[in-house]
DNA sequence: TTATTAGTTTATAATCAGTCTAAAGTAGAA
DNA sequence: TTCTACTTTAGACTGATTATAAACTAATAA
């Protein structure tokens, strides 16, 4: 993918193709494989490996806009911070405790079987199985 | 279970019998019913319905030491702040991530299949389901 | 092109959950 | 009662995230 895709991809979703966003598109979607990153790691790429200082703020703007328009998924941990991931299938989690590692399962690894119905008036909107895990103690 | 109760539960536990740890105590496992809660809920709940103003780095103290010893859970969610849980036992949860609402689902009605195995060194410490949902739009 | 406008970026301040600190208080043991 | 280690507390501090409001820029019209 070449960067005027990425102005494309952008404006077709009604983005406007700034500097920054394009540049944290490519950061982002320009990989062999997917990955977790926090806004911190991510900002802290924008500046090392693109050679772009993208302010703190601008970083969470374009995270919870691509968010929005599902290019990038937010994941659920009990953490201080929030994790973002590129891959954006449906899929499951190792999560290491100590390391705060993350490790994809894909959806079809796991069966959930007899999946209880929501209370009443509620409907199901996604399912987040996290497999805590931890360095075995030798 | 009355006062003595808590106080030897503590104490055999390791943990000082103070005044604040029994009232703690007494609101959350005097109830008919387990419960979620922030520890903020449960400052608010402590002074409201217990008349004790305990200060909020002891409501933390507590709960962490209780935590470890295993007499609450705390669960992990994509939030602010986090949830505590008297319900000890292993079981997931349907989430409101609107109204941030959590109810228990028992760990026998869903069944996990093919749970793949953990990364080499890594084993498993626990599983965590969370079923988000929302409000049927009408 | 140029001018206009609405969307975007930015530094910075503000917020808020959670932790740390160090002084004052208290339970348990002697 | 006395001693000591543990506990509580107010208040300072941290770090992630959000809000603000001024400067900037992409899109559009003239
Ligand atoms: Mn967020
Ligand atoms: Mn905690
Ligand atoms: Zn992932
Ligand atoms: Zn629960």
């Amino acid at each position: 993918m070449k960067n005027q895709d990425f102005i494309n991809k952008l404006r077709n979703s009604g983005l406007r193709p700034t500097k920054q966003r394009i540049k944290i598109c490519e950061a982002l979607f320009n990989t062999e494989k997917t990955f977790h990153f926090t806004v911190n790691d991510l900002a802290k790429m924008m500046q090392k490996n693109f050679n772009e200082k993208i302010s703190l703020a601008t970083v969470y703007n374009t995270l919870h806009a691509f968010k929005k328009k599902g290019y990038v998924k937010e994941i659920s941990l009990g953490n201080d911070n929030s994790y973002f991931d590129t891959n954006i299938s449906s899929h499951h989690h190792f999560y290491d405790t100590k390391t705060n590692e993350l490790i994809d399962i894909d959806s079809s690894k796991i069966e959930l079987k007899n999946i209880p119905n929501p209370p009443k008036g509620k409907s199901i909107k996604e399912i987040d199985v996290v497999i805590n895990v931890e360095n075995d103690s030798q």
